[in-house]
DNA sequence: CGACTTATGTACCGCTTGGAATAGAAGTCG
DNA sequence: CGACTTCTATTCCAAGCGGTACATAAGTCG
């Protein structure tokens, strides 16, 4: 199955999309949705409007196309993390990639899940909308693996899961917001320590 | 001393000072600095843009002001927390009034220093150093209180202060994100009694 | 009263915003 | 070749941005 025609027709496009996306996808994590103007972006990708706006649509669908590169990339820690073996495996590894992600050095430091657009004006209630789905999502997510842990006897029958899982995405929503204000790995990776260390489900 | 006349000259001004600063308060706390416009926010204080820049100079003194203001009114609880008489006291007090700030009914989600300018455009810098600043100072004073503590007996000798500090700290910001997103006040203070759980300095 | 001082309302400023229109360039087709 | 399709570059758009000029209103002062 599949049509894997690699010539199509009409002018080829002149630049790598998800080179230009890459780039676009940092432009929003440092500036946020709304900080993020058309010229930030079209400068930083080194295309013009009209070709932006050719290739993704407008500026909220190349926000949207930006967020799902980032959970694909730099958060794809969150998703790797549930493959833990042990509820405190998990909580470890989303902890600690909180803190890589998050102070990454070719990257802002910060989280675009977070920063992208927590407050927002009414132009970017889409994107706040957006971060706020995917955010719990990711909640949900570690909630069930908590379930799960606590259904296979890996967690006490009576640990709540949900609690638990909040507990730790609210500890890594911090930790996000310290970087941005410039804390360092180390620093970070401390408070993510001392989050573990009072970890009794 | 001081030459208390309430009598000054020229026209005088039409308007609390007082009650447009809380409006305007109000406005950054919910769209954050760059997303609150000069049109926002003199919409809410009820005066034109004249008498704004007249009576607070520029958009960005405007905020400097509605921040003062948000630290002396719902932002008070992380100084009064200070004068509980245990460490384990301070951080309760935090937390818990952490989560009554961020989910006050009469007030936006979240928290003003967190949300007020976490990613920033170039022209949102200043604002998003000032609430940098804000939130460093607020960890520092709570680092010299589990000090004190320390010193005192009240905490372990081996405790660190810093650490725990920015742990409390860390866990109000991610409070504040989850405020953001829409949980309510028993839901965060669920995730709040979870942090202190593990409370073992 | 008239000089002075301060606040207000209106109208305006240059600049940037996200976005569209249009013409031409660069390809694949038959 | 020429028809067709797609991308690119330039130009332009109305609306909104933060901020200002200016005339006038409303007070205190001598």
């Amino acid at each position: 199955m599949g049509d894997s025609r690699n010539t199509v027709m009409g002018r080829p496009r002149e630049f790598d999309i998800d080179e230009a996306l890459e780039r676009a996808m940092q432009v929003f994590w440092e500036r946020g949705y709304e900080g993020a103007t058309l010229s930030d972006l079209t400068g930083a990708m080194g295309i013009t409007k009209t070709s932006m706006y050719a290739a993704f649509g407008n500026k909220e669908q190349l926000f949207r196309r930006a967020l799902e590169r980032y959970v694909e990339g730099p958060a794809s820690y969150a998703t790797r993390a549930l493959e833990e073996p042990t509820a405190r495996g998990v909580a470890e590894a989303i902890l600690r990639g909180a803190v890589r992600t998050t102070t990454l050095p070719e990257g802002p430091a910060g989280c675009l899940t977070v920063q992208g657009a927590l407050a927002a004006s009414d132009g970017g209630r889409p994107a706040h909308d957006l971060l706020v789905g995917w955010r719990n999502d990711a909640g949900l997510r570690l909630e069930e693996r908590f379930q799960r842990a606590v259904d296979e006897g890996d967690l006490p029958r009576d640990a709540d899961a949900r609690r638990l899982a909040r507990y730790i995405m609210t500890v890594a929503y911090g930790i996000a917001v310290q970087a941005a204000g410039g804390l360092g790995h180390d620093e970070l990776q401390d408070i993510a320590d001392t989050a573990l260390r009072g970890w009794q489900p």
